[in-house]
DNA sequence: CAGTGGTCTAGACCACGAC
DNA sequence: TCGTGGTCTAGACCACTGG
């Protein structure tokens, strides 16, 4: 094995301080110019191991006085489908990722926007609607003890969103759009997720707090009446901190 | 809005290049020294520009003379769950992937190779078993159109693999292994998918031809009978070529 | 052997925001 | 105001590999 390059041995040495606990997330790193000087290496070399931990979602970017911290990573559990509880919380009308925050004792929160845009070639494809329709969606930006944590837009045909119009008041809606849905007539019987995954767009990135490239998962959520595609859920998961998961029956 | 870097500015013109097809697959990409020249910026600059574009996984990181490529970026579909199909594909045998890809009009082969390693905490939690345990594996490199595609490594028991021996044999298993513990006794009746999403292990990145830092997604599938789980494996798909899709009733 | 990317240096100026 | 990261420059040497 060849030595690794110096930003890679540098990269490995903060990354250890930081999985073994001695620096906990919110600890403030060493300053570029501090850490070049006491190893005697080029700011430059320092600034591509922090980069590194960057897109390893270990540190923060920030760009000010305060410096580069360590980010909060404990991993958050979220069930996509969970076999036995599916009732329950379709049921229940509340939203079943507040749900899963609360089981594992963080609190939730979230910022409604609501907003009509024109379908693009995936919502077109999704909702089976014509390019260029207009489409009801609410924006969510769901937060985890205090910090923006992951962006949830659902999209609505337009027709729809007429005759319920509760979709588009940014307002928490009680009982849960789902069942608002069902009791209006359109119950959705079967849904299917698609996954992506690549890097945060600049405005993702901004809008989460994260470095620009890290790495997100979008998952598209699109429930089906028996008739046709009725919603298109894009949720948004910051990588390394989220952990997705689905139960399922052979 | 502010005007964007000019590193930034350079990978959206290249990045223009690409999807629009003008630069394909394969396309040998400017040296960065020219482009250098060409732009009066400096190389540096340049290099950061090529830096987006290869975590966005658009092109290649080739460290010799042949220079930096085009990748090929079709997307591939994969089902992880199919509400009709579920049945056939378990009693036919045949690997689901394998299907899907030849559904893709596209050829799919794979590398097979096993033995026995010792269980990590991720694999003892997966598998019920203590730290440290042996564990037996069948690892697969498994390839699109004669490229690699993904890894895709199944964790089992040592006690199953000791009563069903195909299990540690590096060929392939026609009828499929599922449908063979189902013959021996183990027939599995429930199964759980774990997703994580970061950026590839330099190893991973190795053998899946990859630059450094592409995100990833671990797909952790567990698979159980009645009394444990059984088995529990671990694919590995690059980011932005695939997407991974899960049907479900409601 | 020559072209390529990978790494590293030693500077410079700017924008932002905590103090 | 001044410490911080963000950006940019203009060089240098190395390792690898295709022709």
């Amino acid at each position: 094995m060849a030595e690794q390059p110096l930003y890679v041995q540098l990269a490995d040495e903060l990354r250890q301080n930081i999985s073994s606990g001695e620096w906990g997330p919110g600890h403030k790193l060493p300053p570029e110019r501090e850490l070049a000087e006491d190893r005697k290496i080029s700011r430059n070399t320092v600034i591509k191991a922090y980069d590194l931990l960057l897109h390893e979602g270990l540190i923060t970017s920030g760009n000010t006085r305060a410096g580069r911290r360590v980010r909060d990573r404990r991993t958050l559990y979220v069930y996509a489908s969970k076999t036995e509880q599916v009732d329950r919380r379709i049921t229940s009308g509340v939203d079943a990722w507040v749900t899963d925050v609360a089981e594992q004792n963080r609190s939730a929160g979230q910022v409604i926007d609501v907003g009509v845009v024109n379908a693009d070639e995936d919502l077109a494809d999704w909702l089976q609607v014509p390019v260029g329709e207009p489409v009801a969606v609410r924006r969510r930006l769901r937060s985890v003890d205090g910090l923006p944590d992951n962006l949830c837009d659902t999209y609505y045909p337009m027709d729809l969103a007429r005759e319920i119009p509760e979709i588009l008041n940014p307002a928490d809606v009680q009982q849960g759009v789902i069942a608002l849905m069902a009791e209006r007539g359109y119950r959705q019987v079967r849904y299917e997720d698609r996954l992506r995954w690549s890097p945060a767009t600049p405005d993702e990135a901004a809008k989460l707090g994260l470095g620009p490239g890290i790495a997100v998962l979008r998952q598209i959520r699109i429930g089906h009446t028996e008739e046709r595609p009725v919603k298109a859920t894009v949720t948004i998961w910051p990588g390394d901190t989220h952990e997705l998961r689905y139960e399922m029956s052979a």
